[in-house]
RNA sequence: GCCGCUGUAGCUCAGUCGGUAGAGCAGAGGACUGAAAAUCCUCGUGUCAUGAGUUCGAAUCUCAUCGGUGGCA
């Protein structure tokens, strides 16, 4: 860590890195508890949550209540309707505007959640691609319902074979963005750089937050008898009647979107519902814990060594001055 | 009790004319260029219920035994 502050005192030669702290684990692993533990009345939490931030998704979401809020603000929290599509780059802009808010206060910036994507890019900053209409999108989705993938897939190979050759064949989402990239810009996708390495505008310190993998599923469990008991259903049945849909961006969400199999194929109960939605959530862990792995210089940490993870901080926060 | 169906991977099941078995799900690992709670990739040795028989060779055919299941009594 020592050589770290000192490589960024070299290079920082106009405003210095804003410290950041980024905290993050798979879903149900504690990070809610420990936040309120380690930051009420220092710092207020970014959420790095690409569904908390949907307005009226409350249970599903695990999202922490209004009075917990009080007590910890966080920003980009119910900042959403559930039609609107949220992004990484939304996400990057609006985190570096609230780090800096939390900062110019005196306060520590926290950015905490379960979305790895997010963590990533703020970290390395975003790819330069400019904004892309969505109607490319729109209408890529159109040609892939109408043509098949296949058929993009091969339109991508002429246009942009770097790209076709990273991207398995069958990745529909990935194939689309490279499709709308080019699209948008003339300019094949693999010819934006991704950035190598972080951002000298903040500098992170990387608390991961990890469980024995048993341990973690029970939770996972846990928690998802605990959201059906809160309601999950009603508040699920209570956004359809609101005219919200399974294909709204927000209802793709683990806790919702299991819900099509009881509302539109009616063939189940709430308790295969219920079921569905605890695998789906261990599978989603699985997945986070792999990017997490991913990232660099993570101090990892079981959510109950409070004071070490306490320890980290102020060493981190320390050398900041 | 009798008749039928059935027993193969953790689960649901394929398995052709006999040539020692493979899908889906679950599980594990991985990828990640503005959808990321998205999207995708890789990974399959198991007493083929048990015992005997026929056969060069049996998950497969025959018989017996033990389960399960449906019907008739």
């Amino acid at each position: 860590m020592r050589k770290l502050s000192a490589k960024k005192l070299s290079t920082a030669t106009s405003n210095p890195p804003i410290p950041v702290i980024c905290l993050f684990g798979p879903t149900a692993v504690g990070k809610t508890d420990l936040l309120m533990e380690l930051f009420r009345g220092t710092g207020e939490i970014i959420s790095a949550d690409s569904m908390q931030v949907y307005n009226r998704m409350d249970i599903g979401t695990a999202k922490p209540d209004k009075n917990y809020r009080k007590q910890l603000p966080h920003h980009l929290i119910d900042i959403l309707d559930l039609h609107c599509q949220f992004n990484t780059g939304d996400f990057v802009k609006l985190a570096d505007q609230a780090v800096l808010d939390i900062y110019k206060r005196g306060l520590t910036p926290v950015v905490s959640g379960g979305t790895a994507f997010y963590f990533r890019n703020f970290l390395y900053g975003l790819p330069s691609i400019p904004q892309i209409k969505q109607e490319i999108r729109e209408e890529l989705n159109r040609r892939k319902d109408l043509e098949g993938l296949e058929s993009l897939r091969n339109q991508l190979i002429q246009v942009d074979p770097v790209s076709a050759g990273r991207i398995e064949p069958g990745d529909s989402s990935r194939i689309v963005r490279a499709l709308e990239v080019y699209l948008g810009t003339g300019k094949p996708l693999s010819e934006f750089p991704l950035p190598q390495t972080p951002r000298t505008t903040h500098r992170c310190l990387m608390i991961g937050l990890k469980r024995q993998r048993e341990e973690l599923y029970q939770r996972i469990n846990q928690r998802v008898d605990i959201m059906m008991q809160q309601g999950l259903a009603d508040e699920v049945f209570s956004l359809i009647r609101r005219g919200a849909g399974f294909d709204d961006p927000g209802m793709k969400g683990i806790g919702y979107s299991e819900f099509a199999m009881l509302i539109q194929d009616g063939c189940c109960t709430l308790r295969d519902v219920a079921d569905q939605i605890k695998q789906d959530s261990r599978k989603y862990a699985k997945r986070q814990m792999t990017f997490f792995r991913s990232l660099p210089g993570v101090l990892w940490f079981h959510p109950d060594e409070k004071e070490k993870i306490r320890e980290c901080i102020d060493l981190f926060l320390g050398g900041a001055a």
